[in-house]
Order: structure tokens, then sequence, then C-alpha cells
DNA sequence: ATTAGCACTTGTCAAGTAAAAGTGCTAATT
DNA sequence: AATTAGCACTTTTACTTGACAAGTGCTAAT
């Protein structure tokens, strides 16, 4: 449909667009290529008749249009040259065997923030299938204890729970009977397990049941859906597409807010990394969120980096790349 | 040093700015007044030698200064009459007691997030000085295990650790020997213990030890300094002294990530609820922060409202009076 | 002690102008 | 047939300009 010339303006356009921020015109273009400007305007009048290119008005240059960064995005950059330095950065980070594996994905992620100015997310995986693998309390003083859960992918949630005249045995026998009655459970069942068949025997053989009923039941039912951590919200501030209105800051924070949003970028099964401009990333039209999932045998989740959509495709990729496949590795 | 009526025409434009974000010029003033403009102005012109009030430029109203506001804190506001709509919301979070405390600071600032369209901000207690109470883990699969520690205060830390080839016996032995030595210890000094009394012992009597070592040296080294919730952060975007100022936004954002920052807040002993204006927030010197120190048997920290110089500051002030109160009340 | 009156200052808004950047089209050139 | 030179046209941006509104400080009168 367009010439191999014509890609490879796409592709400067898109370059040069994605450094400066500023609308190319034919002119800045024919010195790249020992072509005139009047031959270049004619082609790119051909790549935005296709969809490829856009203008800010009627006598701007031209800017990558969705569709035109989705072409480059599939067809044209070269996804396997990763940057030296960015490689260097991030292998610094990996080979640190000090660090357990969270802490190595929170680190590389708070790196690439810095590097590119854009912000990072992680999201742990949602937790609702995870199996209860254990129950514990710790009483703290005579009046409060503080209850831990522990799944089978080693999910942790505690809380800190106040009782008033329920002695250390009657927390013992519930702690007992929920060990060996519910443990095994899918964390989603727990809640009604407890009521069906927690609830009654306690109901017979524990005095103040209610209470710790109440407090047993409370804990399971604030188990975080999903564990998120958004690393360098303030970057987007730098971003000049935002930086200039104030709204589409707004905006952008609301969603970054929005738990439904980030449910859905983490529902997205694709096990591949995924690319989602502009509109596609239900964000804001000038946002894009390049997502992957990742897997280890100690911890699973989803890694997504949020920028404009005029965004440095190539290197995040590569490093998002990079990320999964050492993590993956790590075993 | 000032008169009565100049101490009125004070609180009216404070009032007055705070509702509006508009100087205050002699006319509106006059129309509260029965007097004319004239004499407003007279006594403007007083209370801006007396550095109370400023003008934005020669020919505008006037806008209290720092020390305006610090004047209509400690003299001119009615601290005792809460607001009945805002008391009978923040009832409804408090009776709830459904809810354990944690939860109700966090839903009742939420509340007042909402409601004055400021952000605040939980500070957990400063844990260095707790005592370690206890620590557990909870083997996961053949190579990783949860380590939890929890602290006389009821304060937790997990974490997901990896080991290679460590028996199960020998975690076990592990955390037996800190158990039974080194709880009690305050937990900036456990780093020390666990290196000193032991390291040499399960040197001796644990096979990987250096790996077990690591694993719970580095669980007390991440131990966090001062749990940190940040509520509303979006609300500094609906100020209009912020949202036309990006600059200022990215600042306040940036200050509101500073550990120092919270830290040096939370740090402040005194148990009363305290103003600090403009430059004093050490934030921005458009910025106000309100804060106030609670503890309850079960819980302690510090709760803070940043929001514009230009606050409800008798408003907030009785909010905050009214939840510390009630935390307190609690047991 | 208060007020009326007035000259003066500053910010804001709309309209107008000129320059810069870049386009599309036509006609000439390779 | 593809490329280029040339030019009229459009839009943005940055500056002026002028008029008006808001509000002040000061003086003189009440």
């Amino acid at each position: 449909m367009i010439s191999d010339r014509q890609e490879k303006i796409l592709k400067v356009i898109v370059d040069l667009y994605v450094k400066d921020a500023k609308p190319v015109g034919s002119k800045l273009l024919s010195k790249k290529f020992k072509l005139s400007s009047a031959t270049l305007r004619n082609d790119m009048m051909e790549l935005e008749n296709q969809g490829l290119l856009e203008k800010t008005h009627t006598s701007s240059g031209r800017v990558p249009s969705s569709k035109g960064y989705r072409y480059y995005v599939d067809h044209l950059m070269d996804t396997k040259k990763m940057d030296a330095d960015d490689m260097l950065k991030l292998q610094i980070v990996f080979q640190n065997s000090q660090l357990a594996l969270s802490d190595v994905i929170t680190n590389s992620l708070q790196l690439i923030s810095d590097m590119t100015n854009y912000t990072t997310i992680v999201l742990g995986s949602d937790s609702h299938d995870n199996l209860l693998k254990q129950i514990e309390t710790i009483p703290i003083d005579e009046s409060s204890m503080v209850v831990l859960i522990v799944t089978d992918r080693g999910h942790v949630e505690h809380k800190n729970v106040t009782l008033k005249n329920v002695s250390s045995e009657d927390i013992k026998k519930t702690v007992n009977l929920i060990n060996s009655l519910i443990v095994g459970t899918p964390i989603d069942q727990v809640s009604t397990k407890l009521e069906f068949e927690i609830k009654p025997i306690i109901g017979k053989y524990v005095k103040q049941h209610e209470q710790l009923y109440n407090a047993f039941y409370q804990v399971f039912n604030d188990f975080t859906d999903t564990q998120v951590n958004v690393v360098g919200r303030n970057k987007i501030l730098d971003q000049p597409e935002f930086s200039s209105n104030i709204d589409k800051i707004k905006k952008v924070y609301n969603k970054l807010e929005d738990k439904e949003l980030l449910r859905s970028i983490e529902e997205d099964n694709d096990n591949n990394i995924k690319v989602y401009i502009g509109k596609e990333s239900n964000i804001d039209e000038d946002v894009t969120v390049i997502k992957t999932k990742f897997k280890s045998s100690n911890q699973e989740g989803t890694i997504a980096i949020v920028g404009p959509k005029r965004m440095e495709y190539n290197r995040v990729v590569n490093m998002l790349e990079y990320i999964k496949e050492n993590i993956e590795r790590q075993d």
C-alpha cells in the first residue's frame, strides 16, 4: 500500500516527533533524505491519506496518528537492538543477588521510570484464586492481636484487631479450627465457608464467638484484590503534552487511581508484550500503555509503563522484554 | 496594637478570601461594615503596615499574609463551633463498630479529603523504637517462604524470601533461636544483635547459614520507617492557586513523596493540633499543613491535612480535633 | 473620626499586525 | 514519470495598542 520510501519517511517522522515533540515539516525532512521538500510533501500527503499522519492545523508539519504509531510498532521499529547503557543499568539491578525478587522488580521499574520519565506500574497478580495456606494470630496486649493470613502463593494480609474479654484459649481454638477446616480453600470462598462451617461450631464451643467471627471475617473481607504499586507518578508532569494542560493531568491521575482500569490491564491474558496506543489505553487519547505479564516460580504479576503516545516505543519494549526474561529466568 | 475593628476586618477578609480566592477590596468590605470604603481603606492600610495583609499589586484588593493567617488562627477563629453537617458525617464513620480502628482512621481522612478538597496524610508512628515481638516463617514451596515480623505495638512486616536447599529443620532452628534470643530488642538494634548473637551460633549448627542469615537480615533491614498513606493527592489540582501553575504542582507533589519531609512532620512531638502556615509547611509558601498526633491503646501516629494557605482553618482544626478525640476515646 | 472625591496604577481583555512555519498546487526540469 | 522550484495561502505565535474595571492613596470637607 505504501512505498518503501514512504515507510522510511514515516519512521523518521515518528523518531523525530518522539524526540522533540514538535510537528515535523518537509523542510526538516529534506535534510535527512536527499530529496527536495516538495517531494517529501507529496509522500507526506499520501501518508496522511492513508491515515498514518496528521496535521495539527492546516499549515503545520505532520504528526504521527495512532494508526501511524501502530504501524511503527508493528513493522518499523528494531525491537532487538537494546541500548547498551539501558542494558547495563538494568543488569546491575538484576545481578544484585542480595535482593529478593520483588525488590528487583520494584527497583528495575523505578529505574525505568527515572531513565525514561514515564510512570511505571507493578500489579501483583489477582489473589482471589490463591488458596488459603495458613492463618496465624499474635497477641499484642490484653485487648488486641494481629491476624495474619498467608496464601499458597505467598500473598500475606495482616490486620490489627481489637477484642474485648476474649481468652487466648478461645482464640487458639478458633484459629485451629480454621486451619484444619478451611485451609486450601480459594480466598474468595473463605468468607462463605467461615460463615457456614466455622460460625456454627464456634457458636457452640467458644465464648465471645460473635467478636471472633467478626474479626476473622473482616480480615478476609479486606483481602486486597490486587496489589498496586505506581512508581514515578510525577513524571507525567514533565511530559510537554500534559504539562500545559491541567485537565489532562487531572484525567490521567484519576485514571491511575481507578482500580477498574488497573484490573482491566491485568486481566488481559496475553503473555507477550502488548502496546495500547492512545484511546486503546483507556486513559487518554494522548497516552500509551505498554505492558507485559511475568511469571516466575515465586511470583507473578503484570508490569506496565504509562507514558505519552509520543513514547519511545522501541526503548520501552526492549526494556520490558529484558525485565520479563530476567524475572522468568530467576528460578 | 490593632483595634477591635481592625481585628474584625482582618477576620472578614480572611473568611472572604478563603471562600472566594479573590483579593478583597474596600468596596466589598463596606457592605459588610456600615462604614465607607475610605474608612475601611485606612484600616486596611494599617493592617498592611502591621504585616497582616498584602497586596498582589499596587491597586489590588488585600490578601492575608502568612502573619495574617497566623493571627487569625491564634486569635480570631471560633475553634469550638463545629459544622453540624461535618460532625454528622464523621460520626457515621466513628459509630460504625464493624470497622477496625485503622480503617476508621483511613475512612475518616478519606471523608475529610472529599469534603474539603484537601489532601490528607496518615503517618503510622515511627516503629524504630518498637520492640521485636515475634518472628514467624511460613513455607510456600520447596524454595521459598514468607518471613513475618511482628512488633510489640502491632506493626507487621513481611517478605517473600527464596532459599535454595535449606531444610525446614534449619529454618526452624534459626527462627527459634531468634525468638528466644532477640525478642524484646528494639527494631533498630536487631540487625546488630542478629550479626553478633545469631550469626556465630547458626554458623556452627546450621547448614546454609549464609543464606538464612541474609534472608532475615534483609527483612529487618527493610523494616519500613514510617507507614505513609496519602489520600486525595489529586485534590491539589482543584485548588485555584495550583491549578494554574504546573511548577507549583510539581513542587508540591515531589514534596509529598519526600520521606524526609514526612518524617519531619511526624517528629514534631507536640500532641496538640498544630498549624504550619506557608513557608512553615516546608512544602511551598502557598501551602498550609495542619497536623496532630494521636495515640490510642492500640495504635499511634500522626494525621495531617495539606491544603492551600488559603485554607478553611476553622473547619479543618475542628475536624481534626474531633477525630483525635474519638480515636483516643476508643479504648 | 469619618467620608467624598479624584488622580493614579495595574491587570485583563479584545483587536490588530507582522513574522515564521509549513502546506498544496502548478508549471518547469530531469 | 518522478522530482523540483516557486508561489499563494493558512494558521500560529508573539507583540502592540487601547479601553475598561477594580482598587488604591491622598486631600479636603463633614
